[in-house]
DNA sequence: GCGATCACG
DNA sequence: ACGTACGTGATCGCT
């Protein structure tokens, strides 16, 4: 059977162009309509492998639509500058892929499908017309399907349309759709139409009448009297829009099928063009190695033999930059990369001679006594690499972060993009899923070349890298928080956390005996079993089959998220029981179970601390994530109690008292928030005594709550709608509060209005310390997600400055309790609090360490309170 | 692999 | 009309 696909090229472009996020590449070229057609064009492709394709655009020049109504208005006059540009770029791509990119003097694009579709079809051909446009209902056939692309939420769907499928949406035939547009009063469409007759009345008008003609010869019995006087005096204009509307089904367009044949699209021209319009997903497409190899691979040398890699040292041995990776896998040291020039690149293989030791101490020789040292990855390396923060070494993945703190990988291609210009392959280009440990120990050539890279790239990009930080101001931030950073960080890492591994297990079958029990119940009360953890399932217990009064409509069915389920709570019983069960088989699983398979052999859990994932500057937790275990709630808080130290020590837990809040008052400059905070102790009060003009010692427990809220808002981005929300009242009343507050603090509205004006003026906000966060979302084609960047902007600085603060502290804890040889280790961050194992005759020094460091990381025109506690466990700790 | 949900700051 | 509070990660069900 063969297969056509036929693409309205500006409908699709346009939109992706609302649909995809506003990207760039870095000439500054937008490209985000482009990326988004390739992607939808692919997924058709994919789903249908047609043997032909084609793509037809509108010109700009008058269509025969111009000359038969002068007020005709042409397609899609008033898009933004940033979609025209990228028209004549999307042909050009298409063009390099070998796909015919189709325009017809006095035409549209419509009709060049129209009439293609119908005469293909006509012989035989299976034809898909992919467009946004529903105009294009009207040529749906046996043979011909209209493709309609939802860009909804993240991924692209695609309606399908047969016209037994337009019938079931408009109860119209696809030949019928014409009139019930023509009656349509105008949408901002580029046609005329009836005034005041909508979608529904004019499918229900044309589905009886079955033309507008005839409708317009039955005007005596059309219903509602609205549309029939609004058909009687405009009828004229129905027929006119009828007349544009219809698609032209045999324009003089010279395309053959022949023509269309779909060739090899990855051609090393469309190569080029991905490559520089930096579309990552899409280059992965095409097969790297035939679209040639970067020439510095050229001097690329493994070297597994020991009197080569004695040299090879003592020749690096004394140069002032180099670039080197461990290679570990399974770990164990597999080698080593190493780079000191252009014709010097190294990957050297453990093996015989060379062992780990051996390579170890080399490499750590060669760091010390070289200027600069750059590698990828340190923190990830220095259970190996026996160096500490007195090393020249840095981190190009860090240096990446704060450059653009959005991406989500700083491997060396990335870098190799991003500041060389280069495009050398991925270690998934070269390995697929294989580790490069185990590669290169197996000897796989490509691995040789991945290590090789990752020194290279390393080496090759120290001084850029340095420029651009210095450029941005975020030099002595890389050099003197994020740097350091790292020791700590591992150091925290290798400290681990101790876990009564009994006990755990013990919390977990108390829990499993308390769901056995609702699971009952709850089946009990629905009647029949069911899979509770499923959302889709449980949504059809409680809103269809028990027909519980539903809450928020949602993608995929029925909301039972907690705060739909909250409200029907007090009323059915059942509902309680499953808000229970959540909440049992989270803790069981997340947390019983989850936690208990990460204790190692020495009863401490060793997460993960990433440097490199928020976009603000925070650290985050994995594996597991220890930043997120219970406190709000008493039965999950109950699981701090399995976190101890070990014998002899106690926890000293320390954690800032509204830190976010005291940034917002120092970076403001909000006077009167500044004397507030250095009175009061309870922030959230003095709010509401000073919003609400309430004397102090009598605002209620509402007003607070109701403050609280707001301040929450305020450093979130306010918004009325998000604290109506947060509140459960109106947005008016919302839009009170929060007039109230910036009447109150006209310093904390000037500073978020700058914030946003800053971030779109310069496409970044910055904190105290320069780091910075990019905000694209302000420049969006999109209105919410412009909505979104204004919010960015003004919690970025706040959260991020925080961020700082903490890891200056954390640091300098780290830093002191090692200078003074102490038997005491930080063991958490959490964002605002540190946790640490206090050695039971370290107690005293280590709780004024940590207020000391913690106080005086930063100096504020508020003063940072600081609140410890010594505890048992934990949970004692808190 | 993604959406829904829910744990934390 | 749009459809929202900021920043994360793990688990589950489902395609």
């Amino acid at each position: 059977m063969d297969k056509l696909v036929l693409i309205d090229g500006h409908s699709i472009l346009f939109r992706a162009f609302y649909g995809i996020p506003n990207l760039t590449n870095s000439e500054g070229l937008h490209t985000n309509a482009v990326y988004g057609f390739l992607n939808i064009m692919f997924k058709i492709l994919e789903e249908e492998k047609p043997d032909h394709l084609a793509v037809a655009f509108d010109l700009a020049e008058p269509t025969f639509r111009h000359k038969m109504y002068a007020e005709y208005k042409g397609t899609r006059s008033a898009a933004p500058e940033e979609f025209h540009e990228q028209v004549p770029l999307m042909k050009e791509v298409l063009a390099a892929m070998g796909i015919p990119v189709m325009t017809l003097p006095g035409y549209e694009a419509d009709d060049i499908l129209g009439t293609l579709a119908k005469k293909n079809a006509a012989n035989g051909v299976e034809v898909s017309i992919v467009s946004g446009d529903r105009d294009l209902l009207q040529l749906a056939d046996t043979r011909i399907k209209i493709r309609i692309p939802k860009t909804s939420r993240g991924g692209t769907e695609v309606k399908d349309y047969y016209p037994e499928d337009v019938k079931r949406e408009y109860l119209v035939t696809p030949k019928e759709f014409i009139d019930v547009k023509a009656l349509q009063g105008d949408t901002s469409d580029n046609i005329p139409g009836v005034p005041s007759i909508g979608e529904k009345t004019a499918a229900a008008i044309i589905s009886q009448f079955g033309s507008i003609e005839n409708a317009y010869a039955h005007i005596d019995e059309i219903r509602p009297p609205r549309a029939q006087k609004a058909l009687r005096e405009h009828y004229d204009l129905a027929q006119m829009s009828k007349e544009l509307a219809t698609i032209c089904i045999d324009c003089p367009i010279s395309f053959s099928y022949e023509d269309m044949a779909i060739g090899n699209l990855y051609t090393p021209e469309a190569y080029q063009y991905m490559k520089r319009l930096e579309f990552k997903s899409i280059l992965a497409r095409f097969d790297a190695d035939a679209m040639g190899s970067s020439p510095a691979e050229e001097h690329f040398r493994v070297i597994d033999d020991l009197s080569q890699a004695e040299d090879i040292f003592s020749k690096a041995d004394g140069q002032k930059k180099i670039g080197f990776q461990l290679i570990i896998g399974d770990g164990r040291v597999k080698g080593l990369a190493l780079c000191f020039g252009e014709e010097d690149c190294y990957a050297v293989r453990a093996a015989g001679f060379l062992t780990e030791a051996y390579l170890t101490e080399k490499i750590r020789q060669v760091i010390f006594h070289a200027e600069q040292a750059m590698t990828l990855d340190l923190k990830g390396q220095l259970k190996f690499l026996q160096i500490e923060d007195d090393s020249p070494a840095l981190d190009g993945q860090v240096a990446g972060y704060l450059l653009n703190p959005l991406k989500d990988t700083y491997d060396y291609d990335d870098l190799a993009r991003d500041y060389l210009g280069m495009t050398v392959p991925s270690r998934t280009d070269l390995l697929g899923k294989k580790p490069v440990g185990t590669a290169f120990e197996e000897e796989d050539e490509k691995a040789g070349i991945c290590v090789c890279y990752a020194g290279y790239i390393a080496w090759k990009s120290i001084d850029i890298l340095r420029e651009k930080l210095q450029e941005t101001g975020m030099w002595k931030l890389f050099t003197d928080i994020e740097m350091p950073l790292i020791y700590s960080l591992h150091h925290m890492e290798q400290a681990g956390i101790r876990v009564e591994k009994g006990s755990l297990k013990e919390y977990g079958d108390n829990l499993k005996v308390q769901i056995d029990q609702l699971e009952k119940e709850i089946y009990g009360l629905a009647g029949q079993e069911f899979n509770i953890n499923s959302p889709r399932q449980l949504g059809e217990i409680l809103f269809e089959k028990m027909k519980l009064p539903h809450g928020k409509k949602t993608k995929t069915g029925y909301s039972t998220a907690a705060d739909v389920l909250d409200k029907l709570a007090p009323e059915y019983p059942v509902v309680q029981k499953i808000l229970d069960y959540r909440q049992l088989t989270k803790l069981n699983s997340t947390y019983a179970e989850g936690l208990y398979n990460y204790i190692r052999e020495d009863g401490r859990i060793h997460g993960t601390f990433n440097q490199t994932i928020t976009a603000t500057g925070r650290i985050s937790s994995t594996e597991p994530n220890l930043q997120n275990i219970p406190v709000r709630m008493e039965l999950g808080r109950q699981i701090r109690k399995v976190f101890v130290p070990k014998e002899g020590c106690v926890f000293v837990d320390a954690d800032y008292s509204q830190i976010e809040l005291r940034i917002l008052a120092h970076m403001s400059g909000d006077e009167r928030l500044i004397q507030a905070y250095g009175e009061a102790q309870d922030i959230h009060a003095i709010t509401a005594s000073q919003v609400f003009h309430i004397p102090l010692d009598q605002v209620t427990p509402l007003q607070r709550r109701n403050a609280k809220a707001v301040n929450f808002g305020i450093v979130y981005g306010i918004s009325a709608f998000g604290l109506s929300e947060g509140l459960s009242i109106s947005r008016k009343e919302a839009e009170v509060y929060i007039e109230k507050y910036f009447e109150t603090y006209p310093g904390v509205k000037a500073f978020l209005d700058r914030q946003v004006e800053e971030g779109k003026a310069q496409g970044y906000v910055t904190t105290m310390f320069g780091r910075r966060r990019p905000i694209p979302e302000l420049k969006d084609a999109n209105f919410m997600r412009r909505q979104f960047g204004e919010r960015v902007a003004m919690n970025s600085p706040i959260q991020g400055t925080a961020a700082d603060i903490m890891k200056i502290a954390m640091i300098a804890v780290d830093k002191e309790l090692r200078r003074r040889n102490m038997k005491s280790q930080i063991v958490l961050q959490v964002h605002d609090e540190l946790l640490v194992e206090t050695a039971a005759d370290e107690i005293a020094a280590v709780t004024e360490i940590l207020e000391e460091k913690m106080k005086h990381a930063a100096d504020l025109r508020v003063t940072l309170e600081v609140e410890a506690h010594a505890g048992e466990t934990w949970y004692d700790a808190k």
